[in-house]
DNA sequence: ACCTGAACACCGTTCAAGT
DNA sequence: ACCTGAACACCGTTCAAGT
């Protein structure tokens, strides 16, 4: 849309790479992972079965065209941040909330780590703990850390609420699991710990996880020679 | 095995919900999760495709089973450790451990935060740190951030593993990570970590994030009431 | 060169019919 | 009650034929 292009494109009804990522984020939005088939993304773009084919390789490039389509952005946006620990916080909230506004790019950034969208996630980590003075097996350490716990917990939160999207039964889980617990141990503390589980915002607990990385990455040198 | 069962089973042959799960670790294990199908489970038991549904509701909740298969003898092994670090260290190990063995029940676990399977990790992870003297919210904060941590990076480990058995593409994917950090910043020291980077052992990199964790949940309060 | 849509080789799940 | 296997309603992908 900025710089004239060698191949100029006429025609902007034609199909390309960049329409057919747009309607498959579409339907994975309105019609979940399942509802994703290569007849639904066609049918939407009035085009015969085949066609997208000549743009893109498979469904799984289409899926990891479309998380990147989501990740880019957010990373984008959460570039020019100032304090190493603040930006830290605003890149894994900025991919929680994408997330949770797209449940299925949570499944598929977990699931294909050599994706495109993982390896920005990764680049943009890595800058912040650079900053923070982190440097050499201590830095691909805290990095890995902070990116498997960044995307795994994303995921299971944003899987969470979509597959129990009454609140009824994510509560009967909670409690039995507060139950188990209860039963580990008579101290009462145990039983505060385990009503503490039941009454959790999904963001809130998800920044404090990103907190005790940082606190484990900053606090003394984890061993590194 | 060991009591005596009401319902006497006569038949070591008659289908049963364990001997389909069996036959499904079984397929999964060889064949990949691509090469889970129906049709496989059945020809795998010589029965007809409509069998299984007597016993199982759907594929899913074979999954599901599988998982839990593969898991709880793992949580059963290790429950015995005796200091707290060193217990958490030991379970997570084994969990890595059993994902690396069986890839799928990566993929699988963080599909489905709900499953059984993980509501054990979490039980687990839970008396490991009550032990440590958590308790309260900070409890099930950071029982929350562990077990994101523990599955997210497992199944990415293993999908990485998965997806590139040739260490080639692997390792490319690292050099230009690399790169990408490299070109980050002139310092000298981005290059080091750069390079740290494409050395690392996926197991030691696991439990030095497991390592930054208990650090992080042990130093100080982490604000918690 | 790009697109069409029928055809191919599969799926998970159901269900009448058997034992 | 448990099992069978044909049938149903789908898939992703390919490819000759069109423009």
């Amino acid at each position: 849309m900025n710089t004239p292009d060698p191949r100029s494109p006429r025609r902007t009804d034609a199909l390309s790479r960049e329409r057919i990522v747009e309607a498959t984020i579409e339907i994975l939005d309105t019609a979940g992972e399942n509802g994703l088939t290569l007849r639904a993304v066609t049918a939407h773009l009035s085009t015969g079965r085949g066609a997208i084919y000549h743009h893109v390789i498979n469904k799984d490039e289409l899926l990891a065209a479309a998380a990147e389509g989501v990740i880019g952005p957010v990373l984008a946006r959460t570039a020019g941040d100032t304090e190493p620990r603040a930006a830290i916080r605003t890149l894994a909230l900025g991919i929680f909330d994408a997330i949770d506004r797209h449940p299925w790019v949570g499944t598929q950034l977990s699931r294909e780590p050599l994706q495109p969208a993982v390896r920005q996630i990764w680049t943009a980590v890595g800058a912040q703990l650079h900053r923070l003075g982190i440097s050499g097996t201590a830095l691909s350490d805290a990095g890995s850390a902070l990116v498997s716990y960044v995307l795994g917990a994303a995921a299971q939160y944003a899987a969470g609420a979509r597959r129990s999207p009454d609140a009824a039964t994510r509560q009967r889980y909670l409690e039995h699991l507060a139950e188990q617990w209860a039963r580990l141990d008579p101290d009462p503390l145990v039983q505060t710990s385990a009503a503490a589980l039941a009454e959790h915002d999904d963001r809130e607990q998800f920044l404090a996880g990103v907190d005790i990385f940082i606190a484990g990455v900053t606090s003394g040198d984890s061993g590194g020679d």
